[in-house]
DNA sequence: AGATGAAGTGGAACGCTATTCCGGTACTAT
DNA sequence: ATAGTACCGGAATAGCGTTCCACTTCATCT
């Protein structure tokens, strides 16, 4: 149940994996999931072997890098909710979100796979998510510029559906019905430029 | 667009066509769409060069196996009708489908992974499913039997969406979810056995 | 600072799988 | 029956995943 005490990493362990995980992201994206370990070890600049010793499961890493960007996601909340008003950083986050995971779309394939290995990331994603997108919306509701009456729960998974692959349409669909949601969900008047359906890009 | 001029196989190579699909569906229901070529092959009788001689790429097997799993479903629907009454040839024909759907997840996540040599299969998909489906439909609404204010597109659709994998759930939270939305489409006292939430085998 | 042992590294080696290739086999048309 | 050819099988090649361990680097102790 509890976390173990990892006794901290040596300094170069930990720069190599911050390297690994740096390129697999980077090699997913342009390759799939499935790319060669080598590739990554290369762009890392290590041998496989210490591709191995940190990841020793390709699922592993996977699930390292969607962490990553999980973090990143919510790292993102506080950050712009401090330089922007709660309207604006709302639709901003939530934009943000969205490019999250229409551009990981290996990814949640990978994730849909039934690899058990993947079982905890969905509590994950909605522990670290949930507070974020709970802030946000709370900040924005209260000053007039969101609806009052949709969690954040029923958001990230209603948008979590939406960036679903859709066969015979490209992300820009996802990105168009994502941006429909997000405007139903700023009372009309209170809608800035960032919610809009035009493509930065 | 049209079919090309396919010179009809020999003899032995159609029924080793045969073997290799039924071999296919067989293995990835067992061990996933990545099962070793060997493992298809040898289960169908045949060696490794007459598997890459007819399906030269694996795309090109895992969507022979789909195109094969939509074509008995759409035979399926005028059988059921003949043999039933309108209201049980439509739920039994929707649980059919939905047995497709679930037990084929590896495949559906194949299709799902951006390849595309896929492309093509969506519409497959409609122009086989849909009309069988609106068929089986129309019957069963005339008759009372069903709500007639829903399309067979997207009923087609809803079930291929509630059919997805959801992490931290096995294939029964899909089925009983289905099951729901086809009590749902049959008017209360219509009922019978069949579009119950009890499990068959 | 220098020494010491544990932690971490890299890449050769091994096993497994995909894919190709072609001599041999068996179907079909005459 | 015979020739011609479509098709078959499986050995051979190529490449990737994963393991293993001799070597290097870091952190700690004196």
């Amino acid at each position: 149940m509890s976390e173990r005490a990892p006794r901290r990493l040596r300094a170069d362990a930990r720069r190599n994996v911050g390297s690994l995980l740096e390129a697999a992201k980077s090699v997913f994206a342009t390759s799939g999931v499935d790319a060669p370990a080598k590739e990554i070890a290369d762009l890392a600049g290590v041998g496989v072997g210490t591709l191995y010793r940190h990841f020793p499961r390709r699922s592993d890493l996977v699930k390292a890098v969607i962490e990553h960007g999980i973090d990143a996601c919510a790292d993102a909340g506080p950050a712009l909710s401090a330089e922007h008003e709660p309207g604006t950083a709302l639709t901003m986050w939530l934009h943000r979100y969205t490019e999250f995971l229409a551009t990981k779309r290996g990814l949640a394939t990978a994730l849909h796979s039934g690899d058990p290995a993947f079982d905890e990331l969905p509590a994950y994603f909605m522990r670290r998510l949930g507070p974020t997108l709970g802030a946000l919306l709370e900040a924005a509701a209260s000053g007039g510029a969101a609806r009052a009456d949709i969690g954040p729960k029923d958001l990230l998974h209603a948008i979590a559906q939406l960036c679903q692959p859709v066969p015979g349409e490209g992300l820009a669909y996802n990105r168009r019905m994502v941006a429909l949601l997000i405007d139903g969900l700023t009372p009309a008047g209170t809608r800035d430029a960032e919610s809009g359906l035009s493509e930065g890009t």
